[in-house]
DNA sequence: TTTATGATTCGATAATTCTGGAATATAGGA
DNA sequence: TCCTATATTCCAGAATTATCGAATCATAAA
């Protein structure tokens, strides 16, 4: 992952709101969710969320897909795990023992 | 991790100068780095330099501690993996199933 | 006490981001 | 065609962040 990337998804999720819209999407799972129906769910007007959107889609962390009159977003779930990877490389640049201090419990709980 | 903290986390990663510092910062390990040589290092003014450090401090992720006249920065590796646990968990939420999708590869390539 | 060095704080400007009303697409139905 | 629903773009003001010169603080040495 290119660093002006990263940068940019970190200021995509840098926003509680958009925090917020991530989560969403995540639960909403591979149907997705149309802009509006996300911009009812989180009381914030269409156009607003509309903005948070296509920064979130701008930094690759949700992809879009038009269904009629509906654009139906969804979590770029790998995208995700790229920025993930991309923090953890910074502690292993030739310094492998902090690397081990990254062990991350994926465990759902 | 809560919400705020995490917010503040990526807010001061989403920066390019600031992630630079992080890094830095990594590399140098328990050592640290003081406020003087990161600056001069990365080639931005004290003052500016300080800002920046505030915010990563603030957000948990350097820590500080003052040796005579000079105040020595360092990462705080555990914060970092705070933030990926609490990005993690965005995606388990009652979806164990795109969890899977989240396994990293922390080898020090 | 005076001077020098390292660092932070203050204050002001520039730049960017956030927000939402109004206008404009886009697509389907009457 | 005309109307409605969904969504985005345009625009402007508000709020926040970024940057850095100057002043101040903190420590140590002369």
């Amino acid at each position: 992952m290119e660093n002006n990337i990263a940068v940019a998804a970190l200021s995509a999720l840098a926003h509680g709101g958009r925090l917020a819209v991530f989560r969403l999407l995540v639960q909403a799972g591979l149907e997705g969710l149309p802009a509006g129906e996300i911009a009812r769910s989180l009381g914030v007007p269409a156009n607003t969320m509309s903005t948070h959107l296509a920064i979130l889609s701008h930094a690759g962390l949700a992809t879009f897909e038009r269904h009629s009159r509906f654009v139906v977003y969804r979590a770029n779930i790998d995208s995700l795990r790229e920025l993930m990877v991309f923090l953890a490389k910074d502690c292993c640049q030739g310094r492998e023992d902090l690397c081990g201090q990254l062990i991350i419990d994926l465990s759902c709980s």
